[in-house]
DNA sequence: CATGAATGAGGATTCATTCAT
DNA sequence: TATGAATGAATCCTCATTCAT
């Protein structure tokens, strides 16, 4: 069992590694100029070895891609529910993306690519991508809804206000990322909080 | 003389199928996976004529964006000129980009994709696209400007809140392109200009 | 019969202007790396006129590499007819060569290609060019051949003699052309002459 | 390092295999008509394979003139060095060269060719290759100057008379491949010496 | 398991040739 | 006759994937 366990602890770092690499490669060049080969250089290990843990390039490119959108959610998601009001809510999202993408730069490129991917092939693996993208959305849909019954804002549709809130956001990274001597997080957040709060205000 | 312009006319036709073509293509593959064959195909030209035009699948591929995003920028700044008010030229805005790109989805994907590039190459070629890109911020930036100083709205950020507009915007026309039957581009933009000019309302 | 007889002025102009031009490309680029497109602008016309006049491009080639081997065998020919001794054919045969390549660098190179070319193929066109190779040879052969009768040289084998007086020429050309500021053309031919003459004197 | 050995020998043979092919190839087609597939193909390997050993057509090409090209000279080199007068020297030139491309017909078409483009451009490539070319000549020039100086010879410009001696053995080796049924080697190298040996005699 | 040499399909680009004007 | 825009076959090179070691 000892042995069993060290495979899966040397499987797990592996696969680690090949993400990390598979993040960084894609991110800087985009999945076509990306090579095989550069990942695993920059992963440590041969380019016959990814093989052994993925079947091909683009599976190591959605395995990256998922990853990434896991961990973000969870944390998202963790951070709002620690706090209860509407406003705390948002700055939460907010917050937590811009401070997570400021970190992952690269994968942020991954993720931005693929949105636009996912607008033409709604093919089974984008389906996915697709709905782990919408669970964000969600998040923000259902504090949305619960702050018009708890009538902390005026009634608007849901699913356009989250999807306002989710697009200022990733618009500031996008402005971050492009311009880079940002604002901090904190202030690019608060801005986003002040004119969705405000903009949803009871009248 | 007439001889000169039918060739020219010709020629600009050429010119016109071979940036049409690409828009599909391009906007439906992506840069790498799309094939100059297949473009030169969808334009009812043969592969060759393409270098007749264009010195590479590169410059046809920049010029198809270019195009675009001059008409477009064309497009929302004539409409922003007809209205005066604040609420009005937000409208204007929202409302002829989420129409324009309806009308021009494989050219939205070109767009959105070269967003994420331009995030990663601060080359020579991506320099005149993020000019593009930062002239339709400046467009909502000046309006910002405009209407602060009337006191229509506010005091706030211009920059900041432009490129909220200006995200929030383009996040909707995202919306609309991955879930199909959307809400209508007035309706749509109605929201934006809701949200925004409620949130940057005076106090 | 005039407007025959202009026709084929302006023909026979065309065709010259074509080898003339085809000459300079050929010999600076080779068969391969040449265009037909930068012959016809050399040449002063459209791409399209040299099919006009020659089937293809290389027929092109063919008329340039014959027009020019029959233009210096024809002038070889008529110097070494103007002198009686074996020693001055000898230095009319070098002579010749040299200063018609010295005025036509760009034909030998097309000359010293085709020789290559012909080492590979024994095809139909290449055979004119080696049978003009060897009306060559055997000027000299000859002249050989007829100074034995007369004494004038020892007994040796004419064709063996013929190609060493030939390639001795040759590759002082090739020399020369390598090594940019030479010996005269008449220092040069002069040295061929001692050389051989008294190579092949009597014993 | 027996593991490291094995690699050496297979990456050699590989090269040599590669380099073999492509002297046929390239000597039978010439470098534009000669086809990467083909060579591959003549090799026994995958396209792909040649490109794991040069990066490039052009890089083959020059591997495979230049390493015959150093084959022959120290060919040459070596049995020149072996024999003491000078006519055996010039018999060991002559026959070493007559033989060597008796057994490579194909390099020597590229050779050929390649004289004929170091007319051309005087590139930095083509450095390497007067600059072996002229080792050759050397090799006769200074066989020449120790004979003069010996007194073997009457007083005659070394580079003249190795250029001719070098452009005699050459033409003679053209003749052999123009013209199959050739003399045996040594009897046209027996040519060369009678011929030149004569003719550089003391009067 | 790990390696990296070998593979070969795929694709951008060139250019001789054609043909409508 | 002259033109040059259009054609598409031909070819170099890349790189994801396989497999013998």
């Amino acid at each position: 069992m000892a042995r069993r366990t060290k495979q899966d602890v040397l499987s797990a770092f592996r696969c680690g590694e090949i993400l990390r690499a598979a993040r960084q490669v894609f991110g800087q060049k985009g999945f076509a100029r990306a090579g095989i080969d550069e990942i695993a250089r920059s992963a440590g290990i041969a380019k016959g070895t990814i093989y052994l843990y993925y079947p091909s390039k683009e599976a190591v490119y959605w395995a990256a891609l998922r990853g990434g959108l896991r961990e973000l959610l969870a944390e998202v998601a963790a951070r709002m529910r620690e706090v209860a009001s509407f406003e705390d809510k948002l700055r939460a999202f907010a917050e937590t993306k811009i401070r997570y993408f400021d970190d992952h730069r690269d994968f942020f490129r991954i993720y931005h690519a693929e949105v636009g991917n996912a607008l033409t092939r709604p093919a089974a693996t984008d389906q996915e991508f697709t709905r782990i993208y919408q669970d964000q959305v969600e998040l923000l849909a259902s504090a949305v809804r619960a702050a018009v019954r708890r009538k902390e804002i005026r009634r608007v549709p849901a699913a356009q206000a989250a999807a306002a809130i989710f697009e200022v956001t990733r618009g500031l990274v996008v402005q971050r990322l492009m311009a880079r001597p940002a604002a901090s997080a904190a202030a690019d957040a608060a801005f986003v909080v002040d004119l969705v709060s405000k903009g949803l205000r009871k009248p």
